[in-house]
DNA sequence: TATTGTTATACTCTATAACTATA
DNA sequence: TATAGTTATAGAGTATAACAATA
């Protein structure tokens, strides 16, 4: 039994959502002016993170959390960019198969590497806030099957 | 100088940025899917949650990320669903202060159980969603002192 | 019949620029 | 002159419904 663990009470939710809720808003408004440096939307510059393995647009949609009609338009834009494009699924003729390009995983590394304000908003947390996502991660650990 | 402290030291990597990036997204989708169940947009939910302490329309655009003109806009929507209001400030006419009604306390009460309760419906998540979960938990764990 | 991707439609979010009323 | 909020505009994201091609 080490000293963090007696020093990490049982957290409240309250706690616990509000320290998740800093660090996703801190690093979504990150992401998204890390993208908008390099002119791309967050909801392109996240397809494009997602495309980095080939993926049907169907399956492209659902890892965007959005319908299907809208990922046209995303790949739309990504391959009037020249950052992605969409290949025939030989398997099954209806199936289309979006790909990053070299240039749009050059544009992605990029992107990435811009982000730093996310690290500083982990730093800068309370010190409730980080015992709320240690006993967050200690608790669903086990029921997830750990 | 605690033993928090010297426990959870600050912490820069990749692999944090991964965890971080996880959690995030996550969190993102149950909280634009909580505030649908509500009938709100993901951005008047994130309005809501901020005028909790009244707030003017200028300091509210900076809390939400985005330019002055669109809060407008937000803060119509919310005000016609009575969910917040703007009042005038006692020091500076040309500042108009937004405060949430009691409706829309209550609005926002119920979002944020329904994620509560949607963070600890672990056995609803998809194999993706768990095996994200589950890759966020072994690296936050390490990197936060554990 | 069911599924994939697309299109059409309508609404919301977004930034830019111009406007007003205050300071 | 500068600032707070609004309006006008245009581009993008979003869901719903309907469609053609394919399974």
């Amino acid at each position: 039994m080490d000293a963090m663990t007696t020093l990490a009470p049982p957290v409240s939710t309250p706690a616990l959502m509000e320290a998740v809720a800093a660090v996703s808003a801190a690093y979504f408004l990150d992401f998204a002016a890390a993208a908008g440096r390099h002119g791309l939307s967050s909801s392109q510059a996240k397809a494009l993170g997602v495309v980095l393995e080939p993926v049907p647009m169907r399956a492209l949609a659902g890892r965007l959390g959005c319908d299907a009609s809208n990922v046209t338009g995303i790949v739309d834009r990504l391959e009037g960019l020249g950052l992605a494009r969409r290949e025939a699924a030989a398997s099954d003729r209806r199936v289309k198969i979006v790909t990053i390009t070299d240039q749009g995983h050059e544009v992605l590394l990029k992107i990435r590497a811009d982000m730093t304000r996310a690290h500083r908003a982990l730093d800068s947390l309370s010190e409730e806030q980080r015992a709320g996502l240690l006993t967050m991660c200690r608790q669903l650990l086990p029921l997830l099957g750990n």
